[in-house]
DNA sequence: CAGAAATCATCTACCGTCAAACAATCTCCG
DNA sequence: CGGAGATTGTTTGACGGTAGATGATTTCTG
């Protein structure tokens, strides 16, 4: 092995090849897949935000859980479920975590002993307060690579994927 | 349990209509948080995807395997696992799958006897053809919701999102 | 050349989610 | 009234994905 061009690594043997569309393939694979693009893409937005809010008082869930409470009143299980798109089994874990933290109280609902009456307390009130602060530049920073118009049109889009009717 | 204390009412304790807001929460959801609208999108396209893919012979990951394999020629695992952004832990499994079906063959690479050279058999090649041909009505399906200007957009900001520069 | 550090594939432990089963309760219908 | 079926919350088990450690091999550094 006196003279031979010693190949620095595996991708790259002599550089003058297919290395590079091999290292880049990722870029081909979305314009093919939209789906995959999609995932990844969510993928990256969701590490984002867990990384910036990890150490926080409240994981994505449990605000998303306050958050509704506070728009709509109390609340059942169920439809704090179906609403946040969060499985049930799920949603048991999440409401326990808050109830311990002393920011939601579970009452049956008067009329129906099957279910609770989640409720807001008053410390989950100012909890959700500091998380909706907290969530703006959280959400500036996933989405920094997208204008403000750039990131209404992935909101619009989403919502017709999911089948929701546009804003009003 | 003869007396308990009363507890709050319910936001709609009498109203039955007053469940219009609260059971169309989440379309107030998505305009408060583009990251939720784009987690539950996912979910929505890729479920679509699975159901309609469930029984056939190939996963979403396995078809892209042996679409990368077939676009750059031979790869190590590790060269998989960066470019379809799947872990080497979930690739392993993947390949076993597929060798285990005669579609890609596990060869040590003649330079770096650590990595295999994972090879696309022709058996796999025409697995590959039947896949690419299935998918196009499956995506159809699963992005109906969007015109093609749309779904071209929305592919223009997931990359955007995943730092994959404009295509050519 | 020898040892240190990095890399590749793999394995294992762990976490979060989902489907199914369960008890308690409600609603419907005869 | 009373039983069948649906609904609510919960638990359990299976599954998929991720992080960290491991063994074999390569590359780097002195």
């Amino acid at each position: 092995m006196a003279t031979a061009p010693r190949p620095a690594r595996l991708a790259s043997p002599s550089r003058a090849d297919d290395g590079g569309e091999r290292r880049r393939y990722f870029a081909a694979l979305t314009l093919d897949r939209p789906d995959v693009a999609l995932c990844r893409a969510t993928t990256a937005v969701a590490r984002a935000i867990d990384e910036q809010l990890s150490g926080g008082p409240l994981t994505v869930p449990q605000h998303l859980v306050l958050k509704m409470l506070a728009a709509v009143g109390s609340c059942s299980q169920q439809e704090l479920s179906e609403q946040l798109r969060i499985d049930r089994s799920v949603m048991v874990g999440c409401v326990d975590a808050l109830e311990g933290a002393g920011l939601v109280r579970r009452e049956r609902h008067p009329r129906d002993r099957r279910a609770y009456a989640v409720t807001l307390t008053p410390d989950g009130s100012a909890a959700l307060a500091a998380a909706d602060r907290a969530m703006a530049p959280v959400l500036d920073h996933a989405f920094a690579a997208l204008t403000p118009d750039e990131r209404a049109t992935l909101v619009r889009l989403t919502r017709k994927l999911l089948d929701v009717p546009p804003a009003d």
